[in-house]
DNA sequence: AATAAATTTGACTCAAGGTTCAAATTTTAT
DNA sequence: ATAAAATTTGAACCTTGAGTCAAATTTATT
């Protein structure tokens, strides 16, 4: 076994190193995401990690990284939920699989979707920026292509992504103090309302 | 002209400070939405109104009742809106025009919607928590009439209500970077996607 | 013009919290 | 068992920004 050893050791402890340096990032987050940045001190983060203030500092370069960090592991999980294919018939349905995963995402995940982007340097607030509007670029083609195949109702496509995407953001504000409801009854929901709106009715227009 | 002074000049005054101290307000208000309640120091604050720090002192407390007064301003002029009668033809028509003009309040009228609750005393926090959710209880009751009146699809009124609650509270990420947008085009739009979501045809379900 | 009241300021105090670092402790390798 | 490397800590430092206050300035009153 001490071959195994040898060759195994420093490999463990790179992913030893990593996955700690996850867990902080990820605990950090969920506390930014309930209380914000600003109202999470580094103690704050320490404490519920078993850890003492200084400790952080091994694994991370200060307060900020810990911040822009969050943000990407939120984007990057999105940005794989965009990759996979999981095609429905058409842009609706596909943009549809798109949300419904999203919700989930955030709802069973633990991934933090954060707002506070002003908290960060100028660099990495270009860069998180650049990131999100990756993504909405992204979620607006799918409507695109919903609008040619006639799946979706055409109108301007930047303001059909924004409405349904502060759903998202909103989720923060509210869940998981509702604990009573599921994540997946929660993604199915709102995927209807992104559809059907909230008329009983059939009638277009007025 | 000295006797409409004489007699003008107290009440004058009690109105000149009411309005600067309004002016104070909103000005925070708008910067802690651009940039957020802790990114915003007393400093800046004072350099928009052409002032000193300290001179912020003479009109409020502390940072935080520029805060909570924030808050307040925007869900009174929420709950004005609720209050006033604008009657549709049934619960649905009811709901779009108070969304509609919560569109309009929020793009147009320069008062800020904030999410920052946690930087409140945790008096402050109950008071706004509670202005919030009677806000929602009363939109909430919107849906259910709607409900039973037949105009709106049946479904956990809460849900859906979080669901558009959500466009508005992200309007704070995106509006007025996009200048080119006018703010009753949103509503309109807004209001639309309320209804109907985005999906081009009539069918109801799948 | 003189006085009083209202408003603003400069200079200061103070606390909170992020960051550093040498030393202590724990873990791994030989 | 011992040495080396990795991890954690206590005790400081340091910066930022909120809040205070007596004095200065501006505005209103007689």
């Amino acid at each position: 076994m001490n071959a195994s050893t040898t060759i195994k050791a420093p490999f463990d402890r790179d992913k030893q190193f990593a996955a700690k340096r996850r867990a902080v990032i990820l605990s950090a987050a969920s506390a930014f995401r309930r209380r914000g940045y600003h109202n999470t001190s580094m103690v704050d983060i320490a404490k519920t990690l078993g850890l003492t203030k200084a400790a952080l500092y091994y694994y991370v370069r200060n307060k900020e990284e810990i911040l822009f960090e969050s943000h990407l592991m939120a984007y990057e999980s999105m940005e794989e939920i965009l990759k996979s294919p999981r095609a429905g018939k058409n842009g609706l349905e596909d943009l549809e699989n798109v949300f419904r995963d999203f919700v989930s995402l955030l709802t069973q995940s633990g991934v933090s979707l954060l707002t506070d982007v002003d908290s960060l340097s100028e660099k990495s607030q270009g860069v998180i920026l650049a990131r999100r509007a990756n993504i909405e670029k992204r979620v607006i083609r799918l409507v695109e292509l919903g609008h040619k195949d006639g799946s979706i109702r055409r109108a301007d496509p930047r303001l059909q992504v924004f409405f349904f995407m502060g759903a998202l953001n909103w989720l923060n504000a509210w869940f998981d103090s509702e604990g009573r409801l599921k994540g997946d009854d929660i993604a199915n929901h709102f995927v209807e309302q992104l559809r059907s709106g909230i008329t009983a009715d059939y009638r277009r227009d007025e």
